[in-house]
DNA sequence: CGAGTCGGTTGCTTGACGCAACCTTGTGTG
DNA sequence: CACACAAGGTTGCGTCAAGCAACCGACTCG
């Protein structure tokens, strides 16, 4: 994506992608939210140029959807976490990845699901759990590696906590 | 956004961010949701270099999303319609929308507001009618100009049928 | 004391995007 | 009949973001 802003563009969708509608910038959140917070891991998990990756992590946390976090001193190292902002992305996610389930199915079934922490039952693409109904938010699913899931990626796996 | 392409990738928000991902193309699906279906009517409107908007079209086609129909012949001239893939992308838009307007509002309010046909509710970030509580899909809503709406682009208030 | 890890940065190349000009088929205007 | 204009593109060119590999500083491990 070159320039990422759409000038002339009012409505508050064209606002969304000028930040997260940049190349990587949406499966960084996606691995953030998986459990994925350090840069060595978001780099070989994505396969992302490490430039890259962090213009868009230096960008995320300017736009306070992440939030970089030293986990030690000398040397320093950081883990990124998701703020509110960022974790308030989950409903696109969920919608972007059940519109991708639906449209280009894997032959072996969805390579990630989406499951309600609580009561284990499947999420919708609106959020809701299909077993107890109630509208979920990141804190309260969890991915999981689906039945398509080839190997090497157990990331997928891990839990959305901040 | 370059090669648009994420290889090794086999999540589903991945495969869906290839076609839907690159830059201009969510905007051209809501522009068409909005009933903007012409290749002029939606370079105007977003403001793209031509050329782009060309390949996008041709993209979203090839995919799929759009089906181009002829609305005259001698000369040619096309219209751009959403297929039932194309209209399903809707819960993924109002998500994104919602988020925006969440996170960095307008002064003046909303620029666009997404209101269900038959009630006249107010839709949720997750499509649904906040009034009657219905689950709702491209059809059975309609995006009306928002208090925070300037001037010049009367389109967003049209209907989406198909 | 050399190799490896982590979290980047730098420099170079490639290719998508923005812009303006042009093209084709047709209509309307003087 | 010439000319302007509309619609739906295509072409050529320059620029700037993305991809890639190499490097760096601080530290650990064998």
């Amino acid at each position: 994506m070159l320039r990422h802003d759409y000038p002339d563009q009012v409505c508050s969708i064209a606002k969304a992608l000028e930040v997260v509608g940049e190349r990587w910038t949406l499966l960084i959140v996606r691995d953030v939210m998986n459990g994925n917070r350090r840069f060595g891991e978001l780099q070989r998990g994505l396969g992302v140029a490490r430039n890259v990756l962090s213009a868009r992590l230096q960008r995320l946390v300017e736009e306070d959807i992440l939030e970089r976090r030293a986990y030690q001193s000398s040397p320093e190292r950081y883990e990124y976490f998701l703020t509110e902002k960022g974790l308030d992305l989950w409903p696109a996610l969920v919608a972007l990845l059940a519109w991708g389930d639906r449209h280009s199915p894997e032959p072996d079934g969805p390579p990630m699901l989406i499951v309600h922490k609580e009561c284990g039952g499947a999420v919708s693409d609106r959020g809701v759990c299909e077993l107890c109904g109630e509208t979920l938010h990141a804190r309260d699913a969890r991915a999981l590696p689906g039945p398509g899931v080839k190997p090497h990626k157990p990331s997928m796996a891990a839990t959305a906590n901040n």
